[in-house]
RNA sequence: GGCCCCGUCGUCUAGCGGUCAGGAUCCAUGGUUUUCAUCCAUGUUACAGGAGUUCAAUUCUCCUCGGGGUCACCA
């Protein structure tokens, strides 16, 4: 069975780049008929991380994912910890270390003017003397200190580190005791049971460490997933400082979560030239390991491709749904399937369909300047007025149909071109030059409403 | 700086020794439309550079260059 993990430190909201790897990871176990779970690497317990854990678990639900079981707080497994830096000290494998900061930073100094790496030296790997006073020791992982120590990665290939390169003994508890990063991460996963970590590759360099862990406490390893990165503009990691990062402001912007999973999904990992994936097709088709290996820009120009899409395909009674957020309830009475119908293919996003509706709704209260110069000819005012006649006798007015004839009766009787008629009409009924076709508006506005916004318009433009 | 990863149109990507280097997006033009949008058609634009290996390299190897990541008692 496979198992996965989103394991976000709690930054707060969730971030569009870790929704991308939550996202692989959660395919990647629907399509084994695996697990997906949910840890939060809060052992840094100065953030409040349950505010954080409830910002991202709120996405998560917006966007339809779902973690199995119960959130794992790494702030509530002190113990766990304890249990294994016992282990490892007991049989030898760490060691407590009495160096002090001081000691260390001024060590880390003459290294650097040496122009050597700076790691620690193992002064106290092998001491049994009697410790210093005052100072409360640290715990180091006895690390390999030659060798060869390989990542086999599903996306990067194998990926060699030479021990002498990267490691020293690194602290696995602090002075406080509390627990570190590479010492929780692998045995968590390892207890949770994860055996195939997607994770991003900026994790590409603490691997080997990790390994270290694995190795020294008799656990099995995962398979790894290294994603590259997503990139800002500039090309440098993307952060919180390059605008729209937090997932939930998609949903503000009126973006559908179908739509932000398929940019998303697309972003790293291709599946032949296809560019619609619905969730089901997503479960079905993504493997890992057609990630991509190489970093990616992050552009949303697609990402409105694939809403305006999304929008354009989406039922009616789906957009009537998505609208509600919008403070509009759309009824029969509003001609809610033709409204729908001629503005889906117009928005590009559910907010500014919802402004469309709105538009069309609202009795125009000025006219664009520009339109009624362009449109407005001598003859508009009895071109209208004609029309308003038209619309006065007749008896049975309903669909888009029934308005179109009356517009090409007036344009014959006249004898003048459509243009004639559209063009202020238009500006009558909506104030500007551009919008869906006219005969349909006024199908939604009824008899009553149009004839009012065309007299509104003579009245105002005379 | 050490170590590691990466390098195909502006962007997302296909390609896995022989292709007119494909698709999508964006942009431009044309068509459809009373307008705008949609839609359709067409077009511009890419293998970072240099050595090898090979009959043949975008594809394999090496070097250079460029970009990124990481080097904590952060995660």
């Amino acid at each position: 069975m496979v198992v996965t993990r989103f394991a976000p430190s709690p930054t707060g909201y969730l971030h569009i780049g870790g929704l991308r790897t939550a996202l692989f990871s959660y395919l990647w176990a629907k399509k084994n008929n695996g697990k997906f779970l949910l840890r939060i690497e809060d052992t840094d317990k100065a953030r409040n991380s349950h505010e954080a854990a409830e910002a991202i678990v709120q996405a998560f639900k917006w966007l339809g994912l779902e973690h199995e079981g119960e959130i794992l707080y790494q702030s509530d497994r002190d113990e766990i910890y304890a249990k294994y830096i016992k282990q490892l000290l007991d049989e030898g494998k760490a060691y407590k270390c009495y160096m002090s900061k001081e000691e260390l930073s001024e060590l880390r100094e003459t290294q650097m003017a040496n122009k050597e790496r700076t790691m620690y030296d193992g002064r106290y790997r092998d001491f049994d003397g009697t410790p210093p006073e005052g100072v409360e020791p640290v715990i180091r992982i006895k690390a390999p200190l030659s060798g060869e120590i390989i990542v086999r990665d599903g996306v990067k290939g194998n990926v060699s580190f030479q021990a002498k390169d990267i490691l020293d003994d690194f602290v696995i508890a602090r002075a406080d005791g509390s627990p570190t990063y590479n010492l929780v991460v692998a045995i968590d996963d390892a207890l949770m049971g994860v055996n195939e970590v997607i994770r991003g590759d900026d994790h590409l360099s603490n691997t080997p460490k990790q390994i270290v862990v694995y190795e020294a406490l008799g656990f099995e390893l995962p398979k790894f997933y290294h994603v590259p990165m997503i990139h800002n503009s500039e090309g440098k990691k993307l952060s919180k400082r390059d605008g729209a990062t937090d997932v939930m402001a998609y949903k503000e912007m009126g973006y559908t979560p179908e739509a932000l999973l398929n940019f998303l999904v697309r972003l790293g990992w291709s599946y032949g030239d296809q560019e619609i994936f619905s969730m089901e097709e997503m479960q079905e088709l993504f493997n890992p390991k057609d990630i991509n290996k190489s970093a990616s820009i992050y552009n949303t120009d697609k990402l409105d491709w694939l809403s305006a899409h999304y929008i354009k395909n989406a039922s009616n009674s789906a957009l009537a749904e998505l609208l509600t957020e919008y403070d509009l309830v759309l009824t029969s009475h509003d001609k809610k399937e033709i409204l729908l119908d001629i503005l889906k293919d117009r928005a590009k996003t559910v907010k500014e369909l919802a402004v469309l509706v709105k538009e069309i709704l609202a009795t125009p209260t000025s006219y664009d300047e520009k339109a009624v110069k362009k449109a407005f000819k001598e003859d508009s005012i009895a071109v209208l007025n004609a029309f308003s006649a038209e619309i006065s006798a007749s008896e049975e007015l309903h669909l888009p149909v029934d308005y179109h004839a009356l517009m090409e009766k007036v344009v014959h009787d006249m004898e003048i071109g459509f243009g004639k008629i559209g063009n202020p009409l238009r500006v009558a009924l909506l104030g500007k030059m551009s919008g869906p076709g006219l005969d349909s508006v006024m199908a939604i506005l009824g008899k009553k409403e149009t004839l009012l916004r065309i007299s509104n318009a003579v009245t105002a433009l005379s």
